[in-house]
DNA sequence: TTGAAAGCGCTAACAG
DNA sequence: CTGTTAGCGCTTTCAA
């Protein structure tokens, strides 16, 4: 049986060359259990002069555990991701980790080697996965609570009966108190609001709190103004493109989030609509360039790193072992008043 | 000798419920040989009722590949990583590889099991690395090289003799041409530089271009008026605002990327300092977001995106046998005038 | 404190 | 087209 050996340095070669067991050089690497100092010593030595690197997937195989999460997500589009990552990476990493990214749009494009049995992450190539609002089904996460595989949802709850740990934001008492400040303060009645992604939670409840602040005063709802701009620069620029074709008698815009508004924006100023004098625009997220657009946003300050942070915490204690924190946070948001609503002249 | 199994399907017992070898199942997986219609037939529902999914660790270590490209970088800071990420993860996801996501800012930090000799990205657990500027450092690739590890790097280029296929920028004549522009157009002659990070080939060029530009009109180089920015925003912010405490006799400022403008910009409000009036601000890469900046940014046009979509294109030729198209790629940028340099009134 | 040895789940010769 | 089988490199009992 002719194989090609590949031709890299295992830990049999370092056992040989300094003398001990294979088992001894596991133990040594991993500190799983004594080894003399001497020996310890000359391990260290001879592992650098031969230039070891473990084969991940050998241990893998051997210890039934990656030491690699996941994330995944519908796509990677748009600034807010990078605070998410961040705040991610910065805790997986320093726990020792790694992070693997994946994008599900990507994933159905392609072909995976057509086989819907092998996914791009999950039991056996990850030890968790952090998964973002809509990137898991309901009935992809009762399958992976099956299998009892580490899930920490983020922007999204669970089905029922599913505990895994999740953390989110306030969505709708936010969204509430910016319309109201938009109706109370400047007066605005006619606002269109820019809906996200369809099975998106956050989408849902900022809708909600749309709806709450025109019935608490006495607006109508009217279905006309509401479009889907998809939490996203491009779908909402052009969603805000065609309203204007044949209706202008809006006097505000709620974005959605921060990256729709800046779509809104443009398609505004393409036509000449002053903002806020004329329509209002308001946005959610906080994106950090938000406070240097052109008026600057008023929007609702989300704290998308402390997300990440908190959800890789979640998922690296329950992968050690330690008992996780809190199945559900929620984390608060607030109001930031910039210029794009009317304030500050 | 009593060990815990791993309650989990293996390949063994899709074998057995299709009545088949494992061999054979194997082959169906991987399409690496002719399976019967009937057969794979039968094997897909099995699978499918199994809930089968392939250890990728056993994989890795049976065939010596892990369908994984590592993405490393010393910090995945600011937006200017989002189209980057984008490119790079929608042709490796198409092509059937994972994407795994480092910083060494955090393996730094980290633990990382404090094992030198287990390194979180290389040889082992990835088949390939797309290496942004100096994220790896000559010694690094030189012992990568050895190993004959497949490394595409972006934005840098490697050590002599090191034929690692590379995809850059056209850093100097671009900065060149917008330094030009601020000295002929508008005629400022005072420009403060903010350099990027000291290792990163990006900022040596920028600031040739800048060199180039000054001494081509006459203007002494002033080292005063170059300053370190990062190539981020809060870097620049501290560095502009200490420059101006003691010293506004500059009508420009070359913020050296859009990210470090933005600090740049936020510096010079807070003292009052109009732009682009009193002093002209000028950026590089074209962030999506520049153009909705006040006053939107003049720039140069990095071609970010395609720079990931190249990168991988490169690395997965290289990885599934196909001779990669070109050694080096110089994507070509452009100058954007909008308005902080002072144009269109 | 150490070593021997049994797998972990899969791939890939090779023979049929 | 299919089955048999020898590892891939490592971890982990267990006995010494």
């Amino acid at each position: 049986m002719v194989r090609k050996k590949p031709s890299s340095v295992t830990i049999r070669d370092v056992a040989r060359a300094a003398g001990v067991s294979v088992a001894t050089v596991s133990r040594y690497l991993n500190r799983s259990g004594p080894v003399s100092p001497r020996v310890a010593q000359k391990l260290a030595r001879v592992i650098a002069e031969l230039n070891y690197m473990p084969h991940a997937g050998a241990r893998h195989l051997a210890s039934h555990r990656t030491r690699a999460v996941g994330f995944l997500s519908q796509n990677i589009l748009g600034d807010f991701f990078i605070p998410l990552l961040r705040g991610i990476e910065s805790v997986i990493g320093r726990r020792g980790y790694t992070l693997l990214v994946a994008s599900r749009q990507t994933l159905l494009d392609g072909v995976i080697g057509g086989n819907e049995a092998v996914p791009p992450l999950g039991p056996h190539n990850a030890d968790g996965l952090i998964a973002f609002a809509d990137s898991l089904s309901d009935e992809e996460l009762h399958r992976l609570y099956q299998r009892r595989f580490p899930v920490v949802l983020i922007h999204r709850t669970p089905p029922d009966g599913l505990p895994f740990p999740v953390v989110t934001i306030e969505n709708k008492a936010a969204t509430r108190a910016l319309i109201d400040h938009l109706i109370e303060v400047h007066g605005r009645k006619q606002i269109v609001f820019l809906r996200g992604p369809a099975n998106q939670e956050d989408s849902y409840w900022r809708e909600e709190g749309y709806k709450a602040s025109l019935q608490a005063h006495g607006i109508e709802y009217d279905p006309a103004l509401v479009l889907t701009g998809g939490f996203e620069r491009g779908m909402a620029y052009e969603a805000m493109k065609s309203l204007c074709t044949f209706r202008l008698d809006f006097d505000a815009v709620f974005a959605g989030n921060d990256d729709a508004a800046i779509g809104v924006m443009e398609a505004l100023r393409e036509r000449d609509i002053r903002i806020p004098e004329r329509v209002a625009v308001v946005g959610f997220d906080d994106q950090w360039v938000s406070s240097f657009l052109d008026p600057p946003l008023t929007t609702v300050a989300a704290p998308t790193e402390d997300v990440g942070r908190i959800a890789a915490q979640r998922l690296c204690d329950w992968l050690d072992g330690i008992p996780v924190a809190e199945l559900a946070t929620l984390l608060p948001t607030r109001v930031v008043i910039r210029r794009s609503c009317g304030c500050n002249g």
